[in-house]
DNA sequence: GTCTATACAGTGATAGAC
DNA sequence: GTCTATCACTGTATAGAC
């Protein structure tokens, strides 16, 4: 009896790895370790290694967002994706237990490998808000300066609850970024 | 000719590698490299290694906001301490190109590591805000449901300006934070 | 206090049997 | 597709000369 794995399916395990561990923390041996793949396995999904693990979770997380995130933002209803969003989001971190790979990746010398990657990340979700904003009557200005804030919330949110290991922090977090998103004048929320 | 240093001096430099490499990245060589001192001198300085470096630079950075950001907040008229606070932020991650040490090992395992220093650099910042904002007429809950909101805001400041690569991100990001700070309601900006 | 030399476990990666 | 064996290299850490 033995296991085998869609390479998917071994993407979204390598990628909680990487998530609690980082790029430099996520070893080959821990990544056997935990997900009972020899490293022949490994290779054979991943010719590229740890850098091509690595970019296969970017890209999935990537697509994850793609579809129930910003294209929804772009197209939907404004109130209602920008609503689908905070939900999506609260689901994607489990409620502030999960951090942000992708904010992870950006804060050491691992951005400067996936540069490209981290970048659209960031740009695709805050210009698909601003899009929503745009189209619920917010001027354009305004619309990319709050989408960056709420943006920029998320990220903080996450580390500090990590930090305190207190998920009510985003919780919190999350239900006042909302509010004020929702309750904003056309002018928007900067001052 | 050779250069002999202060153990304070020796945290200075390899907070900075640290900070740009991450707790797993910051390896032995790369610190040798970058200081030009052997290992027999680092272990000189720092008998436990790497963990005991990493305590020595926490140490040094809780100090730091202390003096200059904590301490104020505690004690001095509210309003001139809260702005000096955001100078002080802004002078500290060089508006944006530096990083938070603090919260980059809050984000993977380091932060099981040092998870107490990690959690009192976060909630002595806090309360010390919430102090300052009581002191200025706030209602305590709101106070500290404003501080929180506050810290985090610059946590993601720096992900986000990090992540783009772009500084601005940051300028603007403590520019609003500071204009909502200080001219919310008694009860808060929360909503 | 600094350096060099060294130990040895752990790293990412490859080859080849099954 | 998975495994084991093995590679060269880098990791942290120690000992001892200067």
């Amino acid at each position: 009896m033995r296991t085998v794995y869609e390479r998917a399916d071994v993407v979204q395990m390598i990628a909680e790895i990487f998530r609690e561990l980082g790029y430099e923390g996520a070893s080959l041996s821990r990544i056997t370790e935990r997900t009972g793949l020899g490293k022949g396995s490994l290779y054979h999904f991943f010719p590229g290694g740890k850098e091509e693990m690595a970019s296969a979770i970017l890209a999935s997380v990537a697509a994850w967002f793609e579809n129930f995130v910003y294209e929804p933002l772009r197209h939907d209803d404004s109130e209602q994706a920008i609503a689908a969003m905070w939900k999506s989001v609260d689901d994607y971190f489990c409620s502030g237990k999960r951090i942000c790979l992708v904010g992870a990746f950006a804060l050491d010398d691992t951005r400067d490998r996936f540069a490209s990657a981290i970048r659209s990340y960031f740009t695709q979700w805050i210009d698909a808000l601003r899009d929503a904003l745009v189209r619920s009557g917010r001027d354009r200005d305004c619309a990319m300066l709050d989408a960056e804030e709420a943006v920029l919330g998320i990220q903080g949110a996450l580390v500090l609850a990590r930090a305190l290991n207190d998920k009510s922090v985003f919780s919190r977090a999350l239900d006042r970024l909302a509010y004020r998103l929702a309750n904003a004048t056309p002018n928007g929320l900067t001052r």
